[in-house]
DNA sequence: AGAATGCTTCGATTAGTGTCGAACTATGCG
DNA sequence: CGCATAGTTCGACACTAATCGAAGCATTCT
C-alpha cells in the first residue's frame, strides 16, 4: 500500500476502450444516452450498461434522467482536463496510428474539448489574450486582466452574467495536439457558444472536430485574435 | 473505431494497481531497479519484471543501464504531469480512504514532484513570481519576465547554464493537492537542488513527502517568496 | 574459473472481467 | 389498457492478464 489517491482505479477505469470511446465522445461536453454511448463504443447495450454504470460508480460521469431517457455526460471538466492530458501521452508516445488525415487536420487547426474550443484557433486566442493584458494568470489560476472588461464588453459578451456561478471564470487546459494551453471555464464556454450562435463554425458530424466558414473564421479573428 | 490517440493502451498501463505503484514511486523523478520497484509495488520480482517491460514498451519509462543495475524512470515530465492529473481526479471523486494523517499534513505542504517541488509552498513560489513579474506566463509556456534575471541572479541560480539544453526552461505542472499550477522545468528543478544543497529540507524516508527544517524554511521564503 | 547477485524468461495456474442473449423493469404512446 | 421503446439485471461463456516458482542469462566479486 502506498500513500496517495487511488490512481489505479481510476486509470483503469479509463483502461477500457470501450469505456474509453465512451469518454472520448463524451469530450465535447454534450450528453448522450446509454444506446449512442453503445454504438460509440461498438458494443451491445448490456455491455454499455455496465460500463456506465463502473463509470458512475467511479464518479466520472453524471446523469439526468429525462423521462424515460438518461443522459450521461462528464461529470466535471476536471475529468475532460484528466483525459485531454492523457491523450497527450499517448499522442507523444503511441505510434502514429492515425497519420494525419483531412479530419485530423482540421481536429487540430480547431475542435471542441467539453465545453471550449480547443486546437492551434483556440491557443492562439488564449495567447492573444494574455499579451494584451485582457487576462492575466497565475498557476491554473486565470483572471480578468485590466483591459478585459472593456474587451469582453465590446466584443458582446456579458462578464457579469458569467461571473455570479459557482463555476470559475477562466481556467487553463491542456492541450494534447499543441501541448500549449487553451481557455477552459464559464467564459471559454461563452466564447465556443458566442461562435456558434453566430455559426461561424459548424461542428463536424460524429467528431469533436470545427470547422470555421470562411466569412467566420474572419470575424473570429477579427474579434478575438489580435491584429497582425 | 475512434479517432484520436489510444488513450485506452495508456490508461490500462496506468490502471494496474501495481504498475500504479511503480509510477507513483518514481514520481519522485528518480531511478529505482527492478527488485525496489519490486517492494514498491508489493509484488515478486518476476512479476514486475513483467509490468516493467510492458511500461517499457508503452514509453512511459526510461531504461538506464549500468553494470548489473537497470535504473528505470519516467521517460519525461509529461508523464508526470498526465499522473498528477490522475491523482487530483482520483483525489476529487475518490472516497478519502486516506484520511489526512500527519504524513499526508506535510506531503500537501511540500513534496517532490519528478524532480521539482510541488504542494503549497510551490504554488506560493509560483504565484509570488508572477506577481512580482520574476515570471511571466501564456498558456502552459512560462517565461522570464522583466524582473527575472536579477532576481535568479541574487538569489545564487545560473539561469544562462540552465538555458542552453533542450529543455524546456520552465513549465508549469498541475497540483492534484491544490488544483494549482506550480513551476516545473529546468528552472523548477535547479531551485529544487538550490534547496536540498543547503540542506534547507529534507526528504522523508519513502515518500515524496518534504519537510523544511525551521531554519530552512525561514531562509526559502526569504529568497524565494515574496515579503508580506 | 567459480560463486553470487540482479534481472528476465518460461510455464502453469488462477482470478477477474468483458461480452452477449434472454429475461425483466420502467416510461411513454395510442 | 396493451404495445413499443429505453434501459438494467441475470446467467453463462470466453478470454485476457496478473501471479508466482523454477530455470536461464548476464554481470560482478573473489
Amino acid at each position: 500500500m502506498r500513500d496517495g489517491p487511488d490512481i489505479a482505479r481510476i486509470a483503469s477505469l479509463v483502461g477500457d476502450p470501450a469505456r474509453a470511446n465512451m469518454l472520448m465522445a463524451l469530450m465535447d461536453g454534450g450528453a448522450l444516452t446509454a444506446s449512442e454511448l453503445a454504438v460509440e463504443a461498438g458494443v451491445s447495450l448490456p455491455t454499455a450498461s455496465s460500463h456506465l454504470s463502473k463509470l458512475m460508480d467511479g464518479g466520472l460521469l453524471a446523469l439526468a434522467s429525462q423521462g424515460r431517457h438518461r443522459y450521461y455526460s462528464l461529470s466535471g471538466t476536471q475529468i475532460a482536463s484528466m483525459l485531454e492530458s492523457i491523450m497527450g501521452v499517448a499522442a507523444a508516445v503511441g505510434p502514429r496510428r492515425t497519420r494525419p488525415g483531412p479530419k485530423d487536420e482540421t481536429m487540430r487547426v480547431a475542435r471542441v474539448c467539453y465545453d471550449h474550443l480547443a486546437g492551434e484557433q483556440a491557443v492562439a486566442m488564449l495567447d492573444g489574450f494574455l499579451a494584451r493584458d485582457i487576462l492575466v494568470v497565475a498557476g491554473e489560476i486565470v483572471t480578468l486582466g485590466p483591459a478585459g472588461k472593456e474587451f469582453f464588453a465590446t466584443a458582446g459578451i456579458d462578464i457579469a452574467a458569467l461571473s455570479g456561478r459557482r463555476r470559475p471564470l477562466c481556467r487553463s487546459c491542456l492541450d494534447w495536439s499543441v501541448r500549449r494551453s487553451h481557455l477552459a471555464g464559464a467564459l471559454g464556454a461563452a466564447i465556443l457558444d458566442h461562435i456558434m450562435d453566430r455559426k461561424w463554425a459548424r461542428r463536424l458530424p460524429g467528431s469533436r472536430a470545427v470547422r470555421f466558414t470562411p466569412p467566420g473564421r474572419l470575424a473570429f479573428e477579427g474579434v478575438f485574435l489580435p491584429p497582425r
